[in-house]
DNA sequence: TGGCTGAAAGCGAACGTTCGCCCGAACGTT
DNA sequence: AACGTTCGGGCGAACGTTCGCTTTCAGCCA
């Protein structure tokens, strides 16, 4: 049995006063002499009183939650970005005494109407958005409802809401700049799909940079793909495969996932990465310096995207304006052995 | 503005009815004519009312919440088992519906008072904890206050109260029989801190094994470090750099982690790793079948302890005392390229 | 005709807070 | 002496449910 509950009123009758004033004292608030309020608070502690915060959340109607929607991965896959996003957005949530409530969301199934309750009946104050598409539905729903909620990643440009995302355009451009420094002119692509607006964006940073480099690229340096690693295998497979005159140098994979993929492909190739092929990815997930080479990536600043999102909802549902509303942070290139100078 | 919030009575008013037998209909207990239910049906739907969970909450005293209490990683490192674990108990919980809540836990500050309000302000119905360590003193005192919760891991053999694990000291010892079996003799360990209870139980695998093939081992092939890479290339290095003919032709990590800083170490050496020198790992972390040589290891059915610890949890909650509230899950031995015959 | 039964729906209370208002005493001012 | 102010603290209400009890009334039987 677990042991009876304490309340305001048994402190009160403890104490001798009613059971409002001891709210008053602990709330710090209205006049209360300091004899009564000494008294009160030593009976808190015999008592070992704490607030039921059931009966708060519903007298001040908030909760102090906050929402985190995501797509959940397979069981045997893994996204470590996201994994460190939750990381983060927790720990800084925790910070501000409020608490993250996870909510897995299903592009597919499309329950929007456990959105409706989700928001509706109070469970939580304000919500963070991940896993974003174009049209995503979420968004346009709370948009309409005027609930408070940051996203990370973007949708439609034509959207004005709050959100937070990596600039990963900057992030392929400086990749790609690179290569290109290193003397690379055949460089492919292992991209996502296209229905994807942040694989999409980040693209336009490796047209950009070859562009103002005047150096022509084909269309079909560019493979799509789901981002698992057995794409970035076979995508990277069918460039490798190429007679060495019109193989690509370099292949740049639009996540390490992408591009460890990429360097087993090599690998069963007979191909030394680093040398023979220049193979770099984006994210730099925790265990890419540990590879074989460690691998040339692009480092999201994952942490500060988790605690900016945070701080920016607290600014949306304190009403306070915030400054800015949509906030784009700069990746930093991290360059490791997978990449090098041509060999030809 | 966020739309004005529809209640009960709200919903009765338009049905002409008393908003206590609206929630009768919503339960769908008591006796309401039909006429009346589908009427009141039509409201609701039409009205898009959704009942105020923080409202229930308070007078069902429940909350549909389960904490889950774990220790964070430093944001640069990382552990895929508890990650793979988080998102287990999150889509076991959402099945019932009920939602995961997250609470950080720092062993060095204990801030157990923290708990007491946690647990005591009817903020969660349950608990679910890991990185459990021998004396733990969240456990010592949910036992003490009888509140629910289900431990991943264990502690303390006196006490008795209900967690699942993963037998690992079978793990290690299939692990070791079958390095055994290829024909190993100087077999070497990269553990975890002796204070670790899971570490320990896990070494005494590795002693069986050995003490029933009748294969002597020497103190000094078990070296103690933290669970991160580099404590793995270091333990790794001091094994490797011995002259040949004393040195340990296999390595078993006791984790994937320090078996990635092994198989560097070797790398760095110039040995190749399977060849050389054989390495195995521990808990079949998302990329380990990726690296170069893939790793044999030891997997953990992390996804089904997630389920087990919250079908064990609700049990508990709902007073059905359970049949086992100690359960040990087998792991699984992976074999891949990382171990092989020795050499010599 | 009187009384019993059961279905349908209403009513009051409670869950444990917080918040605003009111009241009385003490004190100071004109 | 009458009046205003301030301080300490009490009181009632409300947040939106659920739950158990009571009331009403129609139907039926003796």
């Amino acid at each position: 049995m677990v042991k009876k509950r304490i309340t305001l009123k048994d402190v009160a009758e403890r104490a001798g006063v009613s059971y409002q004033t001891v709210s008053k004292v602990l709330a710090g608030q209205g006049s209360v002499s300091t004899e009564t309020r000494a008294r009160i608070q030593t009976v808190v502690r015999e008592l070992g009183y704490r607030p039921n915060i059931r009966a708060r959340n519903l007298r001040v109607q908030r909760s102090h939650l906050i929402g985190y929607s995501w797509q959940p991965e397979p069981p045997d896959l893994y996204n470590p970005i996201l994994e460190k996003f939750l990381q983060s957005i927790i720990q800084s949530a925790e910070q501000q005494n409020h608490h993250i409530l996870t909510f897995a969301w299903q592009q597919e199934t499309d329950q929007l109407e456990e959105y409706h309750s989700l928001v509706q009946s109070g469970r939580v104050d304000g919500l963070i958005l991940s896993s974003i598409d174009f049209n995503d539905r979420r968004v346009a729903y709370l948009m309409d409802l005027n609930f408070p909620f940051v996203a990370f990643g973007r949708a439609n440009p034509e959207w004005d809401f709050a959100y937070i995302d990596v600039d990963g355009g900057t992030g392929l451009r400086q990749m790609t700049e690179y290569l290109l420094a290193l003397g690379h002119r055949r460089i492919a692509v292992l991209a996502w799909l296209e229905s994807s607006r942040t694989g999409e964006d980040r693209l336009q940073g490796y047209y950009r940079a070859m562009q103002q480099a005047g150096v022509s690229y084909e269309k079909g340096w560019i493979v799509h793909g789901e981002n698992i690693v057995s794409a970035g295998y076979d995508g990277a497979g069918q460039f490798l495969q190429r007679p060495p005159a019109e193989r690509p140098t370099a292949l740049i994979g639009m996540s390490d996932t992408l591009a460890i993929g990429a360097m087993n492909a090599a690998h069963d190739l007979g191909l030394t990465v680093g040398r023979d092929v220049s193979i770099s990815g984006f994210d730099d997930a925790p265990l890419s310096q540990y590879l074989q080479p460690p691998l040339t990536t692009v480092r999201q600043p994952i942490w500060e995207v988790g605690q900016r999102s945070i701080e920016l909802l607290f600014q949306i549902m304190d009403d306070s304006a915030p400054a800015e509303r949509q906030i784009l942070l700069p990746p930093r290139l991290i360059i490791r052995q997978s990449t090098g100078e041509p060999n030809q």
